[in-house]
DNA sequence: CTTGACCCTCCAATCATGGGAAGGTGCAGA
DNA sequence: TCTGCACCTTCCCATGATTGGAGGGTCAAG
């Protein structure tokens, strides 16, 4: 099997299995005598494994503990646990961070008209100290400033 | 002004104040016969306006365009709008990815006993054709294969 | 033997950001 | 005035995951 059939049985384009096995995230793939990497049964388990947990928006070096872990029989499950919690909570941190950004977005849009008129509550919401005020009073919070007396 | 008192002024560090600058999204700051930089409040106003879209999640080039809107009076808002809406839906799109992982690792901890066991349906997931049975009947959908017939 | 589809390595770019080196400037205090 | 420190300048490099391309070798079918 070539990198190409590999690149097709498990999803990961050909710069990226090249890529993997440069970084040491996956051991050398075995070469033929042409010097064309040959990847087995194996090989594709393995790639396809790091495949899923990169769709489920592992980074690489939390890729690598998991292999770490699936290959060793030895390990203890509360830490593959606490490994994919963790990466929960991280998720969800950016879940609320989009929530935050989509919904001061959608407020600014909804109070746009959208026509050809100049005047835009978007921008000025943008220009604004606080550009989704009707979240909280926040207008005496004093703003940073670089005049200070 | 100097370029430190403008990172304060704005949130901006100084190193993207810089950056900024270099690919073209704001105009050069004037110089002090020293050679520093030199910001004035209306420069302040428009890094601000950059850093608030920055927080809601705008590329720099959707910036540039902000700020073209912005500063052209005879813009029509709905220009404006259209680019915001848009925005949103790539918002929403990535939050719903996110929503898949988090639904899909959350599945898979729910499912792993997370003792000193070292059998982990966690890892089997990722081992598995589908990471996440339960969301669907796909097991007979025809997966990738290199050795076909 | 040619052709086209592969494969190889090496280098560069992306995007937004930070780190650091080497050297100049400005200001306060001894 | 000298010294020290905080600040500024430019230039180069690194990150992380990924893609692109150049320049060249390999393989299989026609």
């Amino acid at each position: 099997m070539n990198i190409g059939d590999a690149s097709k049985a498990t999803g990961i384009s050909v710069k990226m299995l090249r890529y993997y096995e440069e970084i040491g995230l996956v051991r050398p793939a075995l070469r033929a005598y042409s010097g064309y990497r040959v990847y087995s049964e194996q090989n594709i388990a393995t790639l396809r494994f790091v495949r899923r947990a990169r769709d489920l928006g592992f980074q690489v070096k939390q890729i690598a503990s998991l292999l770490d872990l699936w290959q060793n029989g030895s390990r203890a499950s509360a830490d593959v646990k606490s490994l994919a919690l963790a990466h929960v909570r991280e998720l969800e941190e950016r879940r609320r961070q989009l929530d935050e950004m989509i919904a001061t977005l959608e407020h600014l849009a909804h109070h746009c008209h959208g026509d050809d008129r100049p005047d835009c509550p978007i921008l000025q919401g943008l220009s604004a100290d606080d550009p989704h005020p009707s979240r909280a009073a926040r207008r005496k919070a004093p703003r940073p400033t670089f005049a200070a007396p």
